[in-house]
DNA sequence: GTGTATACTTAGTAATTATTTC
DNA sequence: GAAATAATTACTAAGTATACAC
């Protein structure tokens, strides 16, 4: 891209402030990034906007969240208890209009389909295109299927499971109101979708934004130039190497019927081998202590207790919740009369032990033996790990079917140490193409509980899940899969059309700050929360599952009013990840939520007018398709596509490498994606630390030599005593000079280290960036496109290879 | 209007594999 | 070539969202 003058030198929007300041850890706190930026020191103190100080509601979040001074976020895992009682409050049905129009083409036809080398790395010639579908079969996410997905003539029925089926007919469903293909230029919803180029025209007052460079438009035109360019030489490497990466001419195009929308058929004909179950357990014959004294176990009471004992050395030990739920299991296993009469007076220990020795008994195999086995192992799998999806061979995500073992709940939940028990073929459901072999049960004697062939959905079996009765376990495809890929562009085309109603939709809602009904005002007040924080929609929850909660969920004491105008939260959210963060808000919203909280305890729900379905109800009027998990996606991409085209610019792939992961990060603290510190972090610092100093000692004994041996005298003796090869001045000089660029390494390697410990760049990569950004930015900045996405991301997302390098989200 | 079933995405971490360092 | 470290993959829990029965 061209890094215009008038951007080069500006500075990212967020800057850190000391790792220390914001990554508080304990030993049993997991430190978390912060949610809160820097707030510029001219920043006045909040006050109702007029009309013209807002130009940014099209800018990403990273640009628009300030937090209050002290704002420092923490989120850990063991975080302050959440209310204790979370009664599910019954969802309102949504009321949706039926916006199903083909009345618009969706972005995807309208970007030149470039058959790059990224786009023809297929197995197979493109040749055989025109050869019927079941003869063309094609390894693993060809796009070419993208036009295949029919468009059922009629609805089918998405109903299942319990139900029997004669497959075929009792599938029609009423189709689904909304459309979910995501279209760019829809019928303008109630809140007025804007131009595209709207970044100057928003008049929706939203405090705490930073000043913000606007991504230059007038640029474009120079950008495409250079960019394609430097386009042909980058890809051609990436495309040849990863063979299974799709041909996307043809995954451009539009589907009527998109997969992921959960509306009509997905699939015309399929074939799989079914799953493959774990080994019966082999009795090891160690044996436990009961009262200092050895008993003798049954296979079935051993197999149970050497799931416990396996996790001696882990956290769950220490939580009565989890060795009750096992205790209470197990001794059904064990029998009423059975020697062992309570857990506190079993010792494990033995088959602990037999455990790690196994563990150190593979670990010593050679490399040979290690080899066979993976090989062996291959070769039983193989035939379950692909299906056949319309012709093409697309892997399997998930073949394996889950193994027997306790259950490790995140968080405090109250089902963890559980047994979850071993699944049987007479336990999964099949779907599979009508017509097509029905995969051969693996245990003799036994069968599958049930085949169907229902093409309306894409999961290829399910099983029950033995902790929660009605919760399903899927086998589905791979991510790498046409039909997850479709649905993963669709998805991130749905974000880019809120960007065109976006600041309508913040109008909207800032202007309900003060509406008289109070569900009104709770939905704005929420709808701002998850456009302005990236906080998760917050769905009811169980009794029993772990007490977490997102926005609609939040609890009176999750979020503390602190005057003028900030607003303390504190709760675990999604994996009991804990979201602790102080943001300076806006007055009325600041009102809003004191309201909200008068008169209630603080286990008491804040938005108790409020659940997901009445939010998504009203945020269908405001946009199709949109739901509260759509404002994630589209921060999350807009953040990257700034951040990646403010005029940041390395000199080097490496540099501009970083600048990728700074623009990553950013979006990883936004979502909240933590990950916790490992076990050999302190040692990995001390390690680099001892390191450095060792080349600082080296630098001044280079130092020492240098200035002798300009006076022609030899160098002293090494710190080992050893004397040292006499060396000119000037190759001293450049010794010294490498070995400072190796300080100078090793010391932003540890900045690096330390600052990304408890973040988790991935799982945005992998669910929130729009890879489109990454891709064009990668043939703009002449980085090749493996320096950011490895073999899986390039698979996954193969249908976004041959974007244009001008493109933005 | 409410409760639940269903199907899919998102998430952190454990296990495995690849690479680097000594 | 072994140990340390980094990167990747596998695993499965935990979310979101919506259709539909009652």
């Amino acid at each position: 891209m061209s890094y215009s003058s008038d951007e080069d030198d500006k500075p990212l929007v967020f800057k850190r402030t000391s790792t220390a300041d914001k990554l508080k850890h304990s030993s049993q706190q997991k430190a978390a990034p912060t949610v809160k930026q820097e707030k510029p020191s001219t920043k006045p103190a909040p006050k109702p906007k007029s009309d013209s100080e807002d130009s940014e509601d099209d800018k990403p979040l990273s640009a628009r969240i300030l937090t209050a001074p002290k704002g420092n976020s923490n989120h850990t895992k063991t975080g302050p208890p959440t209310s204790s009682s979370q009664r599910p409050k019954p969802p309102v049905k949504a009321k949706v209009k039926d916006e199903d129009s083909d009345d618009e083409k969706p972005l995807s036809s309208k970007i030149t389909s470039k058959s790059s080398a990224g786009a023809s790395i297929n197995k197979h010639d493109d040749s055989d295109d025109d050869k019927p579908l079941s003869s063309r079969v094609k390894q693993n996410g060809s796009a070419s299927r993208d036009n295949q997905i029919k468009k059922p003539s009629v609805g089918v029925n998405k109903r299942p499971p319990n139900e029997e089926r004669s497959s075929g007919q009792s599938l029609v469903k009423k189709p689904k109101l909304s459309d979910s293909s995501t279209p760019i230029n829809r019928k303008p919803a109630p809140a007025k979708p804007e131009a595209d180029t709207d970044d100057e025209n928003d008049h929706v007052p939203i405090s705490q934004r930073i000043k913000n460079q606007t991504p230059s438009s007038s640029k474009s035109s120079s950008v495409k130039q250079k960019a394609l360019k430097a386009k042909s030489s980058i890809f051609k490497k990436t495309n040849q190497k990863s063979k299974k990466v799709v041909k996307n001419s043809k995954y451009s195009k539009p589907s009527k019927v998109p997969p992921g929308s959960g509306e009509g058929q997905k699939w015309t004909s399929l074939s799989h081998n079914g799953v493959i179950f774990p080994p019966p357990y082999k009795p090891h014959g160690v044996k436990i202590l009961y009262k200092g004294k050895p008993v003798e176990l049954t296979p079935e009471q051993e197999e149970v207790a050497t799931m416990f004992a396996v996790m001696l050395d882990t956290d769950y030990m220490t939580k009565p919740v989890f060795k009750e739920n096992f205790w209470n299991d197990w001794r059904k296993i064990l029998g009423r009369n059975h020697t062992i009469q309570n857990l506190e007076d079993c010792d494990f220990k033995p088959i602990y032990d037999w455990h790690q020795a196994e563990k150190e008994k593979k670990k010593q195999m050679s490399t040979e033996e290690k080899k066979a086995l993976k090989e062996e192992k291959m070769k039983v799998e193989e035939k379950y790990m692909w299906a056949v999806v319309d012709g093409v061979k697309e892997k399997v995500g998930n073949f394996r079917v889950e193994p027997p073992g306790l259950f490790r709940g995140r968080g405090e939940h109250p089902k963890m140490g559980k047994l979850k028990t071993r699944i049987q073929p007479s336990d999964i459901t099949i779907n599979i193409g009508k017509g097509e072999p029905i995969p051969e049960c693996p245990i003799p004697g036994q069968s599958w509980k049930e085949v169907r062939h229902d093409n309306t959905v894409t999961w290829l079996a399910y099983w029950n899940d033995p902790i929660n009765g009605k919760d399903f376990k899927y086998v589905f495809l791979a991510a790498s899969s046409a039909l997850k890929g479709q649905s993963d562009k669709e998805k991130y085309e749905k974000a880019r059309a809120l960007k065109k109603h976006i600041e309508g939709i913040r109008k909207a809602y800032t202007r309900d700050f003060g509406n008289k009904d109070l569900t009104k005002r709770q939905v704005a007040v929420a709808t701002y929360l998850i456009d302005k924080l990236a906080l998760r929609a917050g769905n009811e929850k169980d009794d029993d599952e772990a007490d977490t909660v997102g926005c609609c969920t939040l609890k009176v004491e999750n979020c503390e009013p602190v005057p003028p105008n900030i607003l303390k939260f504190d709760f675990l959210g999604k994996d009991s990840i804990r979201y602790q963060n102080e943001v300076e808000v806006e007055l009325p919203v600041f009102k809003a939520i004191q309201q909200f909280r008068t008169g209630k305890k603080g286990s008491d729900d804040l938005f108790d007018k409020l659940d997901t379905s009445t939010l998504n109800a009203h945020l269908k009027e405001l946009m199709p398709g949109l739901t509260a998990k759509v404002f994630r996606t589209y921060n999350a991409s807009i953040t990257l596509d700034d951040m990646l085209n403010k005029g940041m610019k390395g000199e080097s792939v490496a540099e501009n490498v970083v600048v990728y992961n700074q623009a990553n990060k950013q979006v990883a603290i936004i979502c909240n994606h933590q990950r916790s510190v490992s076990k050999t972090h302190g040692l990995q610092m001390t390690r680099l630390n001892e390191k450095i100093d060792e080349l600082k000692a080296l630098i001044e004994e280079l130092e020492t030599d240098l200035a002798r041996a300009k006076k022609g005298k030899p160098p002293l003796k090494g710190s080992d005593g050893k004397a040292k090869r006499n060396l000119n001045p000037e190759a001293i000089r450049k010794k010294i000079d490498q070995t400072n660029a190796k300080i100078e390494k090793m010391e932003r390697d540890k900045e690096t280290k330390e600052d990304l410990k408890t973040i988790a760049l991935g799982t945005s990569k992998i669910n929130y960036l729009d890879p489109r950004i990454t891709v064009a930015w990668c043939k703009r900045s002449e980085v090749p496109i493996e320096k950011i996405f490895n073999k899986s991301l390039l698979a996954k997302f193969a249908w976004s290879m041959d974007v244009d390098p001008s493109f933005r989200f």
